[in-house]
RNA sequence: CGCGGGGUGGAGCAGUCCGGUAGCUCGCUGGGCUCAUAACCCAGAGGUCACAGGUUCAAAUCCUGUCCCCGCAACCA
């Protein structure tokens, strides 16, 4: 029976640098994951490393290493970065292990038996550079028909490949996402998958024989398994595809496979036909983001425009990082990024809104009531907290089911802004100047405290680390890692008598 | 006529499907407060909603056309 929230990054080539680009959806993954962790559900969070295929191969001999020990050189270069983000996957794939070859193999087992001859030998054409190895589509040539790298003229080239037939599946992949409309995400993605599959599928090509770093066919190992049935495979082979029944059935179908807009149509197209050959479940919903651009260009290999996370990170730290990403630009469109920006951004949010917040509570609890929250009674002075937390974190629940990342923050700091109008109105340090306002004190200080508190709770997701400063400044004794909503963010949970310490600021203030 | 997205106060965006006082964040100006990270709260200035026609009592929102920007076009997150 599945009870798993099963959640997939994309997997990485260890080739590339990584960039901004590629910790944007490592980040947006985590913070979906986190979120339904603190809401108590079992989760599965996937990511991993696209190990096979001619330019790996390639780039070995180039630095005269075997494959084999080039991706091992390579590939921890992403678990750094994951690392300094506070990504926290349950596990990680390579698609170089042994379990993924046995999945792989598997898969390609099962659809080529299932009767259909959805796996069928034909030939693959095409303009091919002999000095690449590689065919090229007619954009990518030079004029004259020259390749791009050698500028000498390609030849049409033909090949014996095995085909799948993705054709066949048109119809019933139409179906599938007419009857549920969050099956792709955003609306705008969905519809152009719609596009693309009322124009009609053409079969696509499964295997080579020109390299050999790669998975066999199993029935015909002289061809080496093509990227989609090696690398899309990668999130059955963790669930436990072929290996571990009891464990497959807990997890799959995945409920969120996230990716970038360029790869929605292996994702939302080739990769649930492939399964439903298997007589395999699709996933449940494909979530495709959108690119992140510098001063309006595209980032990418090709422009230079990649720019390396630690860049960032060093300046404004990983919750910072986190928190800007998902936050400035609205989840699912296109958005440009800049330091400027997120120097702003966190100037704004999270130096003058939560941490001068927070600073203000504790300051007050430290110079008013010795350090420690006082005794009162929740509500009495709380106005319109309570009130507004309780729908916030209403909101920001059925913001995050739904995956709306920035709305969901958006949603979370109305409580900083709420909590700042309250302090005003209630004037604290007014009322510290007379003892006989002494209970009315105790009563706003601990509303404020236990606004902080449901914070702490709340931005644990997005900002692991200072969720976890906070929870300690504000000295509660059961772990934040405990926490579970919806029961963690009701009203009234702070024990009097809790020692507060106000420790340093939570996010310094960044010049510019 | 390949497909798609977009052009809204100085900047970045929401609103457009289901026409009816043009909203948010940052910045700017003035005021308040003094617990706090020169932070916080309140008020204000600032927009012919790309352009031109049309429909309508009424259009950022619907229709037609034009201009401009940006993606995608099978292996680039």
């Amino acid at each position: 029976m599945k009870d798993t929230f099963y959640i997939t990054s994309p997997i990485y080539y260890p080739n590339d640098v990584p960039h901004v680009g590629h910790a944007y959806d490592a980040v947006a993954v985590d913070f979906v994951a986190r979120f339904h962790r603190l809401r108590g559900e079992r989760v599965l969070h996937l990511t991993g490393t696209d190990e096979h295929g001619l330019k790996l191969q390639r780039a070995a001999e180039a630095a005269g290493v075997p494959p084999a020990r080039w991706v091992d050189e390579m590939e921890p270069r992403w678990r750094d970065v994951w690392a300094r983000l506070d990504i926290a996957y349950d596990d990680y794939i390579r698609t170089t292990e042994p379990r993924h070859r046995a999945a792989v193999a598997a898969l390609l087992d099962a659809v080529h038996d299932n009767g259909r001859e959805d796996i069928y030998l034909g030939i693959y054409e095409g303009l091919y550079c002999v000095s690449c190895e590689l065919y090229y589509a007619e954009d990518d040539l030079l004029e004259g028909g020259l390749c791009p790298i050698h500028e000498r003229p390609v030849e049409h080239m033909k090949e014996e490949n095995y085909f799948f037939r993705l054709s066949a599946y048109r119809d019933r992949l139409l179906e599938r996402y007419e009857a549920d409309p969050l099956a792709v995400q955003p609306d705008v993605r969905r519809n152009e998958v719609m596009a693309i599959l009322r124009g009609g599928l053409q079969d696509f090509s499964i295997s080579r024989t020109s390299f050999d770093w790669g998975i066999p066919i199993p029935w015909d190992p002289a061809h080496i398994t093509y990227v989609w049935f090696d690398a899309l495979t990668n999130y059955i082979t963790a669930a436990g595809y072929g290996s571990d029944p009891e464990a497959f059935a807990r997890v799959w179908p995945a409920d969120v496979h996230m990716i970038g807009k360029d790869i929605l149509r292996q994702h939302a197209v080739y990769w649930p036909a492939m399964l439903m050959a298997a007589g395999i479940e699709p996933p449940r919903q494909v979530w495709a983001h959108g690119f992140l651009t510098v001063g309006g260009k595209k980032m990418g290999k090709s422009n230079a425009t990649g720019i390396h996370p630690f860049d960032l990170i060093d300046r404004v730290g990983a919750d910072s990082y986190r928190y800007y990403f998902m936050r400035e630009i609205p989840f699912g469109q296109d958005g440009s990024f800049s330091l400027e920006s997120m120097i702003e951004r966190h100037n704004a949010d999270l130096a003058n809104g939560l941490g001068n917040l927070a600073s203000r509570v504790l300051a007050m609890l430290d110079s008013y009531f010795e350090g420690t929250v006082p005794q009162a009674d929740p509500t009495a002075e709380a106005r319109s907290l309570p009130a507004v937390v309780a729908d916030v974190a209403a909101r920001f629940d059925a913001n995050m089911s739904r995956v709306e990342l920035s709305q969901a923050l958006a949603t979370l700091w109305e409580i900083v802004a709420e909590a700042n109008r309250y302090l005003v109105e209630t004037a604290p340090w007014a009322l510290a100047k007379d003892e006989a306002s002494r209970e009315r004190l105790a009563g706003v200080l601990y509303a404020a405290a236990e606004t902080l508190r449901v914070m702490a709770v709340l931005t644990q997701p997005i900002m692991p680390g200072a969720a976890s400063r906070l929870w300690t400044q504000l000295g509660i004794g059961e772990a934040l890692a405990d926490q579970r909503l919806p029961g963690a963010a009701a009203w009234g949970q702070l024990a009097p008598g809790t020692k507060i310490s106000r420790g340093d600021p939570l996010f310094p203030r960044l010049e510019a």
